[in-house]
Order: structure tokens, then C-alpha cells, then sequence
RNA sequence: GGUCCCGUGGUGCAGUUUGGAGUGCACGCUGGCCUGUCAAGCCAGAGGUCGCGGGUUCAAAUCCCGUCGGGACCGCCA
């Protein structure tokens, strides 16, 4: 017959066509759908309208009878798609030109009334739903987000395959090494009071991989890490994880670009632009973080000169950093005092606001203790507007950094779908992040990310404080703000990593017991290499458009780390203990 | 470890500031009517441990203390 088309796609042994599909040029066509019934409109005996849903979308179905159907209910139909009259066109729905006449029905499964509507009109109680995650799942929008993330892990596969990485999985179940997060840990059966933990990356295995040769790892990998749960964190979330040999750090950020560029174009359709690199010493100070947020301007702007011989006690700090919110004159002293009071929770010490007035004199609580030459400094150095609001924080460095950067992000940040998607990438990150009370350094990657060669004389510094101004070949992606993910290029050559560790203060005892079997295997001809990994978590999210990454996973924990579907965490059987060689402590008071 | 917000029929809210009868709105649910709706409409009805415990008071959804659950954030997350 001329015209008629099957859905190969589609077809099962139950069904013919998805609901969502069904268009005009399908008219004629005898169809069997199975779906959900999304709404149905009783009009009298003789006529009714049910609403068919699947995965794609809605389709009508005109019945003569739909007293015995309930919301939910699953139906298989037998029926004829035909054109609608013109005046009966619902231009709203996608199958909207077409309706399915001439119904047979059957109920494949009735359905109680469901605890929560999910016709998303109302936001329903995100612990109600995850109780009922099966439900919430028939969403459109977590069908959207689920399939969303689907093609994103699609995508990424793809890019990777097509560069040469090769895909290979590592144990779950690996030795517990000290550093980094707190780990999820496995009691072992066989070896009564050991134990195992779980991956917080697969970072050990992956340089394994490269001594072993396979010139290129990838792994869309599952992490654990037993930290406090955020809108951006769970225990369990997964990565793209990845090394490669014989490459460089701009090796390596190609290489991820590609990926990401990649997923974003399967979300969006389109790919993104180059990416910008930012050092990691221009995000702090300009933007009081490592994963700024540069979807708008609102930069911290340096004030330390202004003030250097003030005699104002308040600014006489290692430096005074300053913040102009445009317009924000309008804030009130109950806002102002609640900007204080987060500044101080913060960490400041204080936060001095002023707000510019007609003719650019500074209205400020501390206008009286500052110089005529200091106040038009501040509005000279700031830009300052007649209107603006401008907040200073004078203190260590660090901290007026840290306090003035959530200050932006509280006071300009843009809702997280809006703005579109901009990734940075934010290099030279510092070796080492701090001193420890021993006077040794802290590293802020981890003790295999390679000094930046042009930093490699100073590691011999006598002065440790010199120390935390080595750079390190360890680089971050980030997008919106938020952290996707980190990589470095790795020590290989064992006697840089000796002079690392001895840094660390880590013994070559110690050392060898926690990392031996690295140490081993780099002594038996280490290729160069570097990697990353980022969140698909989170990635995800910010693409479908989410502020929490619970959207787009689909059965995730609670900020407690618990699951209201599954009951998870549960106390198991005290023969079950037994068995692995535990006995529970008392509860503390 | 800390700061803040939320908890009211099945769902989403209002009511809490200033204590006075479980008062209201929308959706859902049950029954009835209705032959072109599409978030159908109309009529009727059912449905409550105001998270839980204690206190103040003649009287508590409302004020106080504690606790449980959920959320946002700081710390934490090499």
C-alpha cells in the first residue's frame, strides 16, 4: 500500500509504533501502541479521549468508553491514526495533527492513584520523589535528562575511541591508600580485620596502564569518596577518566576538549568555541576562585596600594581587595548586615560596604576614618558609578580573595541555565597549597603531578616559604563555575619523585609501603604521561540545563548519603558481621 | 563540626509575624451528568497525629526548648 510506512525502530512483539511518532503521512496505518495513560476526558458513554504516553511523547485516542481506565494504567491499542478536522487540531502536542480511531483497548496493568502528580506543573517534594524514583522517572524531564546523559556518555565514548584512547576497566575493590578523600572501605572475608576500599579515581591503575604500555587509557569510570554531599557532589558519581603517553599538558587539553566540545554539541546541536585558559594566579585574584564563573564581570579589583599608609586600623592588612556591584546602592542595612554576617561566616574578619552617591561621594559607615585621597582612590580604581555598591575586604590575601569571590558569586551570579556555556580552563596551578604545622608542603594536586619545568630550581630552595610559589603542570576544566574536572602531567622518573616525597616529608618507608607498587613499576621504563578525568555528573547537569546534579542521576542519595527508595545505609545481620570479623561499637552518647 | 531555610488532607500552597473552632485556594481521588475534548467542563462527596516529643498559656499549626526528616551553604572533597 503506497504511503504506509512500518517503525522498525518501534516494532516489538507487543507494539508497532512509539506514541510520539505518529504524524500525518502515517493516516491509514493500522497501529498497536503500548503506553501509559497520561489523561483521559469522559464526555458521556459514547465518546472519550485517552491520552497515550510513552517515551516519546502523547498520542489521543478516541474511545467510546473510558469509565474503567485510571491515570497510569498501561494499555496496549489497536487502532487507525487519522487526520483530526481542522478545528480539532491541537497545535500543543506533537502527534497533534492526528488522532488514533476505531480503538481496541486492553489493560496491560492497572495502577493505583499515584502519591505525587507528575504532570510538572508543581514542584513536587524532592524526597517524595525519590521515595518513588520509579514514578519520578516517567517525567518528561528526567526521560529528557536520562536520555540527555545517555548521549553525553555517547558522545565521549565516541570522541575518545576516535583519538585512539582504548577503553579499560579497574578494580573496585583496591588497596586503601591515605591521601585524598576519606574512603568507602569493604571488609574483606577471606582476611578477617583487612580491608578493601573503593576507587576515589582510578589514578594509580591508569599510570599503571601507561607503563604497561597502552599509550592511551580512557575509562567512563565510577568514583566513590566518603566527603559531605552537595548540590554538585554525591558519594558515588562518574568520570571520564583519562591518560595518555608521550604527550604534553597541551597534548592532554586537546585531547579533553575534543570530548567535551563533543558532548555539548550531541546536547546542543552546537559545538563550543575554543577554550579559554585562565592561570590559576588570575583566577584568584581576579575572581577569588580556581573554578570562576566568567558568564559575567563583577572581577575583584586590587586596593592594597590605595591603603598603603592609611591610618584606618581596619585596612592596615597584607592586602585589601575590593568588589563593585553595579546598582547595588539600593541594598538596604538589613541586606548589608546580612553580607557582613556571611563575609564573617566566611572567614573575614569584616566587610567595610559603601555605597557611591549622586556626585560620587562614598556613603560608608568607615567614610570618616579614611583619607579624602583614599576615598577618591577607591572609586577611582574601582570604576565607581553613582548607584554602585562597592565591598572591601582587608585581610591575608588568600582569605580577601576567598570572602570577595563568594561575595560575586552571591551578588551577580546568573541562575545556572542561563548565560550559556562557558568553559575555561584555569592552568599553573600552585605545587602546593600550604604549609603543614611541620613546615612541610601540602600538595594541592597530588604527590605525582610534575613541577612546572621553569619552577624545578626553586624545589631546592632553602626557604619552604619559597616553596609554595612552585607552579605544577596540573590543570582544571571548568564550565559555569563549577569544577568539572583536573588532570597534570605525572612524575615518572623515579628520582624526581624520590625528591618530591622527601619534600613531602613522606619517608622512603612510607613511601614505598603506600605506593611501592608505582615506585616498582616506574623503575622498569616509565613513559612520559599526563591525564585527567572529569565529572559527567556534573557536565551533565549543567547541559540539561540543572542547578542539582541529583537530576540527572538516576536513583541518587540524599545530603545524608541515604536513598528514601532502597532504606540504604541498612544494618546488616550480626552473622553477617561475625563472618567478616566485626563487632559494633556502643553508640556514643 | 557549624550557619541558614522548609515540614499543614494524596499533591502543591496560603494561614505562623500579632495565639482564639482544622479556616481557605488549586490539583488529585470517589460517584453522577455530558458526543470533539486535549491541564475538558458541570454537580455532589470523601479525605487532617498541622513531622514527632516536651514546655508556656484559660487556649498552640502559630510562642519556647528538644528531636526527626529534607534542602542550601561553610568546613571537608589530594
Amino acid at each position: 500500500m503506497p504511503g504506509v510506512t512500518v517503525n522498525l525502530a518501534a516494532r516489538t512483539a507487543h507494539r508497532s509504533d512509539f506514541c510520539g511518532e505518529l504524524q500525518a503521512n502515517d493516516e491509514g496505518r493500522e497501529v498497536v501502541l503500548c503506553g501509559w495513560v497520561n489523561a483521559r476526558r469522559e464526555h458521556s458513554q459514547h465518546l472519550a479521549f485517552v491520552d497515550l504516553r510513552d517515551h516519546t511523547g502523547v498520542v489521543q485516542c478516541v474511545v467510546d468508553n473510558a469509565h474503567d481506565l485510571r491515570n497510569e494504567y498501561v494499555l496496549r491499542v489497536t487502532g487507525v491514526v487519522t487526520k483530526r478536522t481542522v478545528d480539532t487540531v491541537n497545535p500543543n502536542l506533537g502527534t497533534g495533527e492526528i488522532e488514533i480511531k476505531e480503538c481496541e483497548v486492553e489493560v496491560l496493568s492497572t495502577a493505583e492513584p499515584l502519591p505525587f502528580q507528575m504532570d510538572g506543573r508543581t514542584d513536587v517534594d524532592e524526597n517524595l520523589r525519590l521515595r518513588h524514583r520509579y514514578l519520578d522517572l516517567r517525567s518528561e524531564r528526567m526521560q529528557r535528562n536520562l536520555r540527555l546523559r545517555s548521549r553525553v556518555n555517547s558522545a565521549i565514548r565516541g570522541a575518545m575511541e576516535a583519538q585512539g584512547f582504548v577503553e579499560i576497566e579497574t578494580p573496585f575493590l583496591i588497596a586503601s591508600t591515605p591521601e585524598g578523600a576519606r574512603d568507602f572501605v569493604v571488609p574483606s572475608r577471606h582476611s578477617p580485620g583487612q580491608f578493601y576500599a573503593l576507587p576515589q579515581s582510578p589514578q594509580l591503575f591508569k599510570q599503571l596502564c601507561m607503563v604497561g604500555g597502552v599509550d592511551r587509557y580512557y575509562q567512563i569510570a565510577r568514583c566513590l569518596r566518603d566527603e559531605d554531599l552537595r548540590a554538585d557532589r554525591q558519594f558515588e558519581f562518574t568520570q571520564l577518566d583519562a591518560e595518555a603517553s608521550f604527550v604534553s599538558q597541551d597534548d592532554v587539553l586537546a585531547f579533553v576538549t575534543e570530548a567535551v566540545a563533543a558532548a555539548t554539541e550531541a546536547v546542543t546541536g552546537e559545538r563550543p568555541g575554543e577554550i579559554p585558559r585562565m592561570t590559576w594566579h588570575d583566577a584568584m585574584e581576579r575572581y577569588g576562585s580556581d573554578k570562576p564563573d566568567i558568564r559575567f564581570g563583577m572581577e575583584l579589583v586590587e586596593l592594597t596600594e590605595v591603603f598603603a599608609g592609611t591610618g584606618f586600623n581596619a585596612f592596615k592588612a597584607p592586602a585589601v581587595k575590593g568588589l563593585r556591584v553595579p546598582g547595588g546602592a539600593g541594598k538596604t542595612r538589613k541586606q548589608l548586615d546580612e553580607l557582613t554576617d556571611k563575609a564573617k561566616q566566611w572567614g573575614a574578619k569584616g566587610l567595610v560596604w559603601m555605597k557611591v552617591q549622586d556626585g560620587g561621594a562614598l556613603n560608608s559607615p568607615v567614610a570618616k576614618f579614611l583619607s579624602e585621597q583614599e576615598q577618591t582612590g577607591i572609586a577611582k580604581v574601582l570604576d565607581a558609578e553613582p548607584g554602585d555598591l562597592l565591598l572591601l575586604v582587608a585581610d591575608e590575601r588568600a582569605k580577601a580573595r576567598h570572602v570577595l569571590g563568594l561575595l560575586r558569586l552571591e551578588l551577580g551570579r546568573p541562575p545556572v541555565n542561563e548565560g550559556g556555556f562557558s568553559f575555561l580552563w584555569v592552568v599553573d596551578f600552585p605545587l602546593f597549597e600550604a604549609l603543614d604545622e611541620h613546615g612541610s608542603p601540602i600538595p594541592a594536586h597530588h604527590p605525582f603531578t610534575m613541577p612546572h619545568e621553569d619552577d624545578m630550581a626553586l624545589l631546592d630552595t632553602a626557604d619552604p616559604t619559597d616553596l609554595l610559589q612552585v607552579r605544577s603542570q596540573a590543570y582544571d576544566l571548568t564550565l559555569n563555575g563549577w569544577e568539572l574536572g583536573s588532570g597534570s602531567v605525572r612524575i615518572h622518573r623515579p628520582d624526581i619523585q624520590s625528591r618530591m616525597f622527601a619534600l613531602l616529608g613522606i619517608g622512603e618507608d612510607e613511601a614505598r609501603r603506600k605506593f611501592g607498587f608505582l615506585l616498582d613499576a616506574f623503575t622498569y621504563g616509565a613513559p612520559p604521561h599526563a591525564g585527567f578525568a572529569f565529572g559527567i555528573d556534573r557536565l551533565a547537569t549543567l547541559l540539561a540545563g540543572e542547578e542539582n546534579i541529583r537530576e540527572v542521576i538516576a536513583f541518587p542519595k540524599t545530603q545524608t548519603g541515604a536513598d528514601p527508595l532502597t532504606g540504604a545505609p541498612t544494618e546488616i545481620d550480626p552473622a553477617h558481621l561475625d563472618e567478616l570479623g566485626l563487632r559494633l561499637l556502643p553508640e556514643k552518647q
